[in-house]
DNA sequence: CATTTTAAATTGACAGTGTCAACTTTACAG
DNA sequence: CTGTAAAGTTGACACTGTCAATTTAAAATG
């Protein structure tokens, strides 16, 4: 094949990372409960039992899929942020342009990587990427209408529950589906809204 | 029909019955992973085979108790509600505690109802119990918020994804635990304060 | 009351699944 | 060149959902 650009340092070569991306296009593929050890491996060709030298059993395998899920999702945010001008609430409403974008189109992923537990406290470590890689992302934003010596926690909060929320009951068809007019759906705007109510208090 | 409610009408009595009840039980036991037809049926005491005759598959199964659950979920938030003053942001947050409660109290049945994808649309038909039994809880509970001729979808919508988001962002451990002091997280009731820019449009 | 009919439940089978132990292959260190 | 340990395979086991065939028992019918 193309071994000659990039020699094969093991058996397969770097099973772990193909294993992940085969994981990835089953998500989008077949969805979340097609994700299988098994599935993965077929789709690498490898057997069945491959994966166990790379991942801690179905759990790690979804871990390291959801952990790739986020940095896409990361990603999302960014790319808005991007096309967004340099009023703090634009900037803020175009996150959430990304956050909503991202698990419309790659719903099984984003169901994947908000299925798993977290163990640690975000308030304590909210710089531990294990919690959630792209929270950077939401802390930058969110910074304008922190409190000087505020808690930047509280806002940030607020604008993830009220984002996550919407997101999620989106996802489940609990808000109507979406048109070419409405790509985050017909009542994005209305609950995004919610968050005009913040006042600025650090300049841009 | 209805001749004898106490006596047995069938072999088993009411094995539909019994596998809901089954199934909350493993839910609260052993969580959501653990909820299988076969594990159901085995704990009511019938054959592995013996729910196809009462459920369309596991999916039905889980259908069918997360329709229980929704019962539930609204006993919670009526019962706060029942315990607030007659102020309307008081009852707001009132049925928002409920939310959290039950989120709490029973994770798996929380998750298992939300997971569950809706066919219609929820601003088409919100009247419609398959969509979300308690709906018209919060939708009473919106009213005083809803200008008058005004939909009452918008206020709804963000209170509900700003609830919903925070519950399961608390739910997967990213909002740090739950103590004595706060029983629904220590961000709850910073979260929740973004409802107090709510103006009350209607009397009480 | 006896017989037929039909719903309820059982049994057995099959294809998947995760996981483990034992085995084979192969890359790399010495 | 050889030994070793990692990488991958094979086979097995206990689960799971689902289906077809069967048995059981309640209800309907004569």
């Amino acid at each position: 094949m193309t071994d000659a650009i990039e020699k094969t340092p093991h058996h397969h070569g770097n099973l772990r990372a193909a294993l992940i991306e085969s994981g990835v296009s089953i998500l989008i593929e077949d969805g979340l409960s097609k994700l299988t050890l098994r599935r993965c491996a077929a789709r690498a060709g490898v057997s069945h039992a491959a994966p166990a030298h790379h991942f801690n059993g179905v759990a790690g395998l979804r871990a390291a899929i959801s952990e790739e899920g986020f940095r896409i999702f990361r990603n999302y945010m960014l790319d808005a942020r991007n096309n967004a001008g340099s009023n703090a609430h634009e900037r803020l409403k175009a996150i959430c342009r990304g956050y909503i974008y991202f698990a419309i189109d790659n719903p099984a992923l984003f169901e994947l990587a908000f299925s798993i537990k977290v163990i640690g406290d975000l308030q304590t470590k909210p710089e531990t990427d294990t919690v959630a890689v792209g929270y950077d992302v939401l802390r930058e934003t969110c910074a304008p209408f922190v409190p000087e010596n505020g808690d930047p926690f509280i806002v940030e909060s607020q604008v993830w529950s009220l984002i996550h929320g919407y997101a999620t009951l989106q996802l489940t068809g609990r808000f109507g589906g979406t048109t070419p007019e409405h790509p985050c759906g017909p009542g994005f705007d209305q609950v995004i809204s919610l968050l005009d109510h913040l006042p600025v208090l650090r300049g841009t």
